[in-house]
DNA sequence: GAACACCACTGGTCTGACCAATAGACCGCA
DNA sequence: TGCGGTCTATTGGTCAGACCAGTGGTGTTC
């Protein structure tokens, strides 16, 4: 019935204004911010204070800060941040599933956006991608650079789509995702399954077929997970969807 | 050829550090962390640089801290967790567009979901919401009970999908969509026919009929955010996606 | 011109102090 | 006894100033 009070930290503020400017391009990516003395000066706030709003902003891969060197705003395209949100997640196996009917929900659309919004340098970069994926990878860091490939892959296609939140959503999934089976390793035979679905979905993308993509991505999606699934964790507790 | 060397934040090493004391269980979910002041004489650092591990630890929404009142572990099963998404999404007006299109993927397949798991407690609860939305609202308070109303309808259906990621990801975006527009005020037809597609998904929903579901959820939400975004903000930059 | 030494600058950490909100102890009144 | 208010120790929030440590440019030297 009644609003609660909102007892904002001061660090909190900070960060709002901080984000603002950026957002309004009076910092941009790869700009150094001003020292920390001086900013924390003219915000009136001290540099205790200010440093906490600044550790915040790095958490969330708003900022970068180099010892001696300054405080960078990041290039937003980079997104290989540490998420702290993995912490939460990497305790708890049995989220795996869901991980997984999540990216299967989220990606199809993503890759039926980017269909419609992806600009000639975008499939270019994903054709790039996906012809560096042709090899065969058979030596020991092989299962690495692969999966690398592969994230490289999704992350293409999610930036592609033009939607910020989405990208930053699904790039955490895969982060997450990615963290809590890092060592796992593919057959040959998978990898060259899911090299023949990322040309797919990259004709897709280029033909601009939304639905196509979404279809294909949405298949290629449901071979990895049912692999998985059936191979690392169990049977799903609760019964899917058909495909659609 | 050679691994560089690893120049840890003092402040990391204390967020890993407590992090690994929760993991091991020394603190649970609820239990209150030691004072600042002792724990910094425990680990052997500076108040201020344990000050900036515990913020992050907040932003992660591992811990809580009420001034005068203590720290505490936060229970990982709250969803109102602050996450570095929503600090990246904060004060951020031209961002409002991107989170509707995410709802809009996000949240139709989740009524599909809910379609195929909800349970009968589910389906009584959301009925109940559905219920309470008949009323008319006219007066000075009722467009925050509305609004508090539709969230907690759609937050329902998220909860009935049975997909602990997902709902996490929809409740952050929901949570977001409010903060930033906390004083939004709809009219009485605006309501009356959301409210009309409310008992539409209900009834798909309770007819276990996911592909209902999910269109009627994808109707309800483009109709809500086409209003939105006309009244609102402006018409959206990048071509958007037909129905499907 | 290249290698080196130096030094101003900048982030990282520490100390100690004070402010502000909380919560429990304490007290008085009904 | 039980309720209400007050008082105070505790605890997070903020501040100021200092020093340490890594960076990068500048000037010197050969």
């Amino acid at each position: 019935m009644v609003e609660p009070i909102r007892r904002t930290r001061l660090s909190q503020q900070i960060v709002a204004q901080i984000c603002q400017l950026i957002r309004q391009g009076l910092f941009r990516p790869g700009d150094r911010l001003p020292p920390e003395r001086e900013l924390s000066e003219q915000l009136r706030v001290s540099r205790a204070s200010l440093r906490e709003a600044l550790r915040a902003l790095e958490i969330s891969g708003i900022v970068e800060a180099r010892h001696g060197g300054g405080t960078y705003v990041r290039d937003f395209s980079e997104l290989d941040v540490i998420s702290p949100l993995a912490l939460v997640l990497e305790a708890s196996d049995d989220l795996v599933g869901d991980l997984w009917e999540t990216r299967s929900i989220f990606e199809p659309s993503l890759a039926a956006l980017a269909a419609v919004r992806a600009t000639q340098t975008d499939i270019d970069t994903l054709a790039a991608v996906v012809d560096r994926q042709s090899g065969r990878f058979d030596d020991v860091s092989g299962n690495d650079r692969a999966i690398a490939l592969d994230r490289e892959f999704h992350g293409v296609i999610a930036r592609a789509s033009r939607n910020e939140v989405a990208l930053r959503v699904v790039y955490l999934l895969n982060q997450v995702l990615h963290d809590g089976q890092r060592h796992f390793t593919t057959s040959s035979e998978r990898r060259a399954q899911a090299w023949v679905r990322h040309r797919e979905i990259l004709d897709a993308i280029r033909e601009r077929e939304p639905h196509q993509a979404r279809a294909i991505m949405l298949r290629h999606l449901q071979e990895v997970e049912a692999f998985i699934l059936s191979e690392v964790v169990g049977d799903p507790p609760y019964p899917r969807l058909d495909n659609s």
